[in-house]
DNA sequence: ATGCATTTCCAAAACGCTTTGGATTTCCCA
DNA sequence: TGGGAAATCCAAAGCGTTTTGGAAATGCAT
């Protein structure tokens, strides 16, 4: 069942009959009710390649998920927030087109998403720093907004993200106020730009306090369980081990307490643990009391405020770039507790 | 640039040019190398919107995201399956389209997707026993594959899935073998079908053994880390507590890790714990010894085996429904052991 | 040189929709 | 009962490809 069919049967044009599915003002109502019931009456919906065809328009926003290598891990985020992202498209009624690509091939494919007309806009996923990929996009001028940001880059582009820096300056100081001067970092991949955000906090607060950097404490990898257990027992087995750990996302985390458990030490109590937790949704951090202190921000959230913001740029393309900055809440759980030094004098107190 | 600009500066038809592009043998060779060339220059590829109008194709794979109200998450697994399928669709010109749904409007938007044309096939996840999506899809005549099985559908239909049954009677088999006698099974959602056939694949090998299943020590639900330390921590609490675990993914095994834990007991002495690990890429449960025993099976391989199926069935419409059973491996970590009262014995011998 | 098969290319139709620019009808008021 | 405005509808021209059905040019053997 096409246009010209379901015209023909109800003895109008396909003019008409287009106009009172898309409710244009040209058509009196006592006709369009006649052609929205024949249309449900024969299940007809006008064929999506058709009408991005006449109206130029893909109605299709692109994700690309990019695989390394070497390690080729899926972000645990990508799922949760694209699944914020994706109501938000259905809602308005535009599909979302994902591209599983190897990260080399990643420019080549936004160009050719651009050329071949496929999407109307994409996202932009794990901004390193000076990403060249917001030149690529911007020079294309294909709409897009960047999940997180990217510093250095010279031009301006919509982007959301988190307050990294101000979350990790406010979990490290929590943690210099329990009585931790020793505090780990156990940090996402060096060249991703959140990675850089959130040394940054961690550092400012260290100094804030005149403790110096150890650069020892500080480590940079894949948020595995893996890498959480391996570098976590490391730590543990220096010399001078930290007292405090504070990790990029809840994932390693979990590795981390294994090694803490498998070291015969107890998490909150031997070592205290803060994480940053993008409350994903198989791994909620929740309850009366988390068991985690937790820097907390909901990846779904900022993947719908991310969808909100790139179809009102494809709406609004002349309009100026957009930004927005989600802060994280700091929620104290079961994993923190009072700097082993700091607990034996309070308990003589 | 479009086709007819480009035919236009080559001072060619339209035609010539997009049969050079498209490898038709009516084209010279040397014609061909032309129009390549200029293609290459202007950076020309084809409008998609354009082509699949004309060719009556979508180019496009669908896959459903379903959440449902209550407890809206994403499975974890969902990701890595998408990027097994992804990479194929990819290297064979398709494009995946993802629509995040409620998952009470799951018949309708499949509906809508074949009636609008806007995929070639999609792919079910998550089937239930006697999943009405089945024959909605087949009376649709949308070609599909099912990752995963659904028991007591009438009609034949094409699925990717995991040798459940036997991996979960070989799980049990060997707690079995240790000395085990109270197993419990923390498995997934009891509608879904893959639950189901765990479940008989835990009882089968109980029953070999002439061992009465305990229906307190089976439970079903969502397999977030949560679902995995409240279960377990009931378990431990009970007044005859289990001596051994089997999780239905490695989610809520982290949970059921923290619970023994929390009860001061020691995971694979004291409780021992399989799991079935379907090879997520950020918990890597490998190295020189595996930290989980588990039922292991690649959820990634199962995506992109699932992908070739699909594929080859869009290409091949009328052929006989496909299936495709994959087999799991049985690998011993670092969580299982003899059972305690075993251990004894061993230790005085 | 002639005839025939190949090679090489093209004009035009088709895909199923939207949209432009009228044409026709209806309505309202003087 | 006109006349103009408003309401209602339509024919036809796109949108950028692919594909059908030839036509012209070339190559080869005679």
């Amino acid at each position: 069942m096409n246009l010209k069919e379901l015209s023909n049967r109800l003895g109008l044009s396909p003019t008409t009959v287009s106009r009172a599915l898309n409710g244009y003002p040209e058509v009196s109502e006592r006709t369009r009710k006649r052609v929205m019931d024949a249309a449900a009456q024969y299940n007809y919906s006008p064929n999506s390649r058709a009408k991005r065809l006449a109206t130029g328009r893909a109605m299709t926003i692109g994700h690309l998920l990019p695989m390394s290598k070497e390690h080729e891990m899926v972000n645990p985020i990508f799922s949760d927030f694209i699944a914020g992202a994706g109501r938000r498209y259905a809602e308005e009624g535009y599909d979302l087109m994902l591209t599983v690509v190897r990260d080399e091939d990643e420019a080549e494919t936004y160009r050719d998403l651009a050329t071949r007309g496929a999407v109307d806009g994409v996202v932009l996923h794990g901004p390193k720093t000076n990403d060249p990929r917001i030149t690529t996009l911007t020079s294309l001028g294909l709409p897009f907004v960047v999940h997180g940001r990217s510093s250095n880059v010279p031009t301006e582009y919509n982007w959301v993200d988190v307050n990294n820096r101000r979350a990790f300056e406010r979990a490290t100081s929590l943690l210099l106020d329990l009585g931790h001067r020793r505090i780990a970092l156990v940090n996402g991949l060096a060249e991703l730009d959140f990675a850089m955000r959130r040394g940054a906090g961690y550092s400012d607060a260290l100094q804030a306090r005149r403790i110096a950097v150890d650069e020892d404490l500080i480590s940079h990898g894949e948020m595995t369980e893996t890498y959480g257990y391996a570098r976590t027992r490391a730590l543990l087995r220096a010399p001078c081990p930290p007292t405090a750990l504070i990790l990029s996302s809840i994932i390693p985390a979990i590795g981390a307490r294994r090694a803490i458990s498998d070291a015969g030490l107890e998490i909150g109590k031997d070592v205290s643990v803060v994480v940053y937790d993008d409350d994903l949704s198989y791994f909620r951090n929740d309850g009366d009391v988390p068991t985690y202190t937790a820097a907390r921000s909901s990846v779904r959230y900022a993947g719908r405020r991310a969808a909100d913001m790139l179809l009102d740029t494809i709406a609004n393309p002349t309009a100026s770039k957009r930004h927005l900055l989600l802060e994280a809440e700091l929620t104290i759980g079961q994993s923190t507790g009072p700097a082993p030094e700091m607990r034996r004098y309070l308990d003589q107190g």
